[in-house]
DNA sequence: GCGTCCAGGTCTACC
DNA sequence: GGTAGACCTGGACGC
């Protein structure tokens, strides 16, 4: 009976506070990306400006989060109202507002990004369309990896069935401010289903056993994301990699520091924008755009990476280029 | 309708 | 160390 094991008490104890960002700082770029990328779950409810969401952190506590930015895009604030099922201790309080400054990106400077960009053709249509966009990060590792392994050889709208599957048959319904959100599968769900449940409901095929084998490390004590941070990014690509089921393309979508993760997809996308021409075969001219993106844009290429692919329309339009219907 | 092909990688066996 | 072949399965496509 699935719907059980995904009961979460209401989370009704709120805790609120306000944090800066480093300007500039677009709230609306940031969490509703205009590639349609959610912040933490595709349930989440963006409405006047508001935005409503929820959370697992690796500790297994979940919570319920209203953010809504005040201020302007050159003095940015966000007012942070965080839901939970018990009062917070300080201690608590402050580990959670580290936690969404860190997820939405507040505390980083973009002014050397900005400023590469003043040289850097492509750089300079970027920055002027999605002026004070963050990328962001998750407190959970799980969905990340999901997300990874259901891209793998398959088509979007494939890996988008298979991820909407996993969510609708084992995620978890937080309820909070009157609202209610979907959020992803603990991993602790997904070690407890059997494989052959996860094929059948999930549409999953041999990633089932691979998504299986990943929730069983976390619960083991995988590192979290920001563990992985503060590790050197060879030794957290290495650790990620260690999964079975993660190779090079999904630890560079997992680790939280800068890569560039180009699949098949991508690589006919910055083929066309840095070489101007479609590949013979996108695959093996991976390694070529990988070094000329380190090379041309050093440790913002994660950066880049993010911008294009949230501003396809208006690249093409720019350099009359067709990338929307690679 | 039905058959065929292949996809936004990874792993393994084999050389 | 490099590389071919298998891996699940649903959707697109041609007939």
């Amino acid at each position: 009976m699935g719907w059980i094991l995904n009961l979460v008490p209401d989370l009704q104890f709120l805790t609120a506070f306000s944090l800066n960002a480093v300007p500039p700082y677009s709230f609306r770029l940031t969490v509703r990306k205009p590639a349609g990328w959610s912040l933490l779950t595709p349930h989440e409810i963006f409405k006047d400006d508001t935005l409503w969401t929820a959370m697992r952190v690796q500790s297994g506590e979940a919570f319920g989060l209203k953010l809504r930015p005040t201020g302007t895009l050159n003095e940015p604030h966000i007012d942070c109202a965080v839901f939970s099922s018990e009062t917070l201790t300080a201690y608590k309080k402050r580990d959670l507002s580290d936690a969404v400054a860190w997820m939405l990106g507040l505390n980083e400077d973009l002014r050397e990004f900005y400023c590469l960009a003043e040289s850097d053709s492509l750089l300079r249509v970027l920055v002027k369309d999605l002026y004070g966009m963050r990328r962001t990060k998750r407190p959970d590792i799980f969905p990340m990896l999901v997300l990874a392994v259901t891209l793998q050889m398959a088509p979007i709208k494939r890996s988008d069935q298979m991820m909407d599957l996993l969510i609708k048959n084992y995620g978890e319904k937080m309820k909070f401010d009157g609202k209610e959100i979907l959020c992803w599968p603990s991993p602790d769900t997904i070690a407890r289903t059997s494989v052959r449940e996860l094929e059948e409901k999930c549409k999953l095929g041999y990633r089932a056993r691979v998504l299986k084998g990943i929730a069983k490390n976390i619960q083991q004590g995988f590192p979290t994301l920001r563990e992985l941070e503060k590790m050197t990014p060879e030794a957290a690509k290495a650790k990620l990699m260690e999964l079975k089921g993660i190779g090079e393309y999904s630890a560079d979508i997992v680790s939280p520091h800068p890569g560039f993760a180009v699949d098949v997809w991508s690589a006919k996308i910055f083929s066309l924008l840095l070489f101007g021409e479609k590949p013979d075969s996108p695959r093996d001219i991976i390694p070529r755009l990988k070094k000329t993106a380190e090379e041309r844009w050093g440790g913002w290429r994660g950066y880049v990476f993010t911008y294009v692919l949230n501003d396809l329309n208006n690249l093409s339009k720019t350099f009359n280029l067709d990338l929307t219907s690679l």
